[in-house]
DNA sequence: GTCTATAAGAAGATAGAC
DNA sequence: GTCTATCTTCTTATAGAC
């Protein structure tokens, strides 16, 4: 059960998550976040002492969120093959997102990565979610353990790149294809 | 002959595009740029009316640059999967940048078209001018005008992939990897 | 063309009443 | 736990002397 604060402290990190994604780091105020939220300007200092402090709360929210994803993948397949194209087909279910706004992990670790090499350190986290994730699949399928890091890595990049460039053109038929692409690469992989 | 205004414009705009790179363009100040030229503090309000031209100036000094090297590797080679391979090449020359900051293009293309669009809409115009001369190059290696496009995006999006990712995990192994796997995609190609 | 001073606003953060 | 007021700093931008 939540008290009233836990549920206030809550919407503040679910408002700064989705701002932070849309607007930036640096692009959201204080001002931003409790116009969203609803509630005071002093509010937010209650719960949080600095704005690093919420951008952590906000990256241990899409830890959680994108840690159960990735628990369903493995629960729904037990051939590795269809976990990772369930990971690709993510892709092509967020496009309206991603044309939009970019990859939420993406976009943030490329914005802390320019000078922020602390907070940076905190955001690449959530690769490395995806990035081990990604390589138990790939040892699963046969894999050495450099070969798999590897690979995890190279499709890492490649739906990387597909976010990059959909988010440019604003480009949903490309997304679709080099999903499509993706997953006829990991289709090649045999057991 | 430049004359002495002229000089300290592309003084400016030479550490503006710098620091854009360095620090992002919101994370640069015009304090960061006056003290990296050396000059006071109302100078670059003679030159550049507001910091969106300044950014301007600056996208239009990329395109010159990169133009110039597009240009010196369709001279230096008539196949164009050596001018391909030149390409994907820079990549591996530029890794020690590109590991620190990210790629150039892609990195102030993902800041501005968060909230941007504008400003987003003028920084696209470095994609396109990579994405056109890629799309020149498939077409002469017998492509389809749609076809062409796509192995065009396809590529750019391997390489805005890698850059993301070497930037992450700070990996220049990954980058080196990742550039001769698209060499060898590249000569698989047929005159 | 160069330099100084400052305006006007927004940012993160804090103090304290209730 | 909630709300108001304010501090300090930094930002872009401008005005005007030289």
């Amino acid at each position: 059960m939540l008290s009233k604060g836990d549920k206030t402290r809550a919407e503040i990190v679910e408002h700064a998550k989705s701002l932070f994604y849309e607007r930036g780091y640096d692009g959201t105020s204080f001002t931003d976040i409790v116009n969203a939220v609803g509630v005071y300007r002093g509010n937010i200092n209650y719960y949080f002492k600095t704005k690093d402090d919420i951008l952590k709360a906000v990256i241990d929210r899409h830890l959680e969120e994108f840690g159960a994803l990735l628990a369903e993948w493995t629960a729904r397949h037990a051939d590795p093959r269809d976990r990772l194209i369930d990971f690709v087909h993510m892709i092509a279910e967020r496009q309206a997102a991603l044309t939009r706004y970019g990859c939420p992990i993406g976009t943030l670790n490329t914005e802390l990565g320019k000078d922020r090499p602390e907070l940076q350190r905190s955001a690449r986290a959530l690769f490395d979610l995806f990035k081990d994730w990604l390589v138990e699949q790939f040892r699963a399928l046969g894999s050495s353990s450099d070969e798999a890091i590897a690979l995890a890595l190279h499709l890492l990049g490649r739906a990387q790149g597909v976010a990059v460039i959909a988010h440019v053109y604003q480009d949903t038929v490309l997304l679709q294809r080099e999903v499509a692409q993706m997953e006829t690469w990991i289709r090649q992989f045999s057991l």
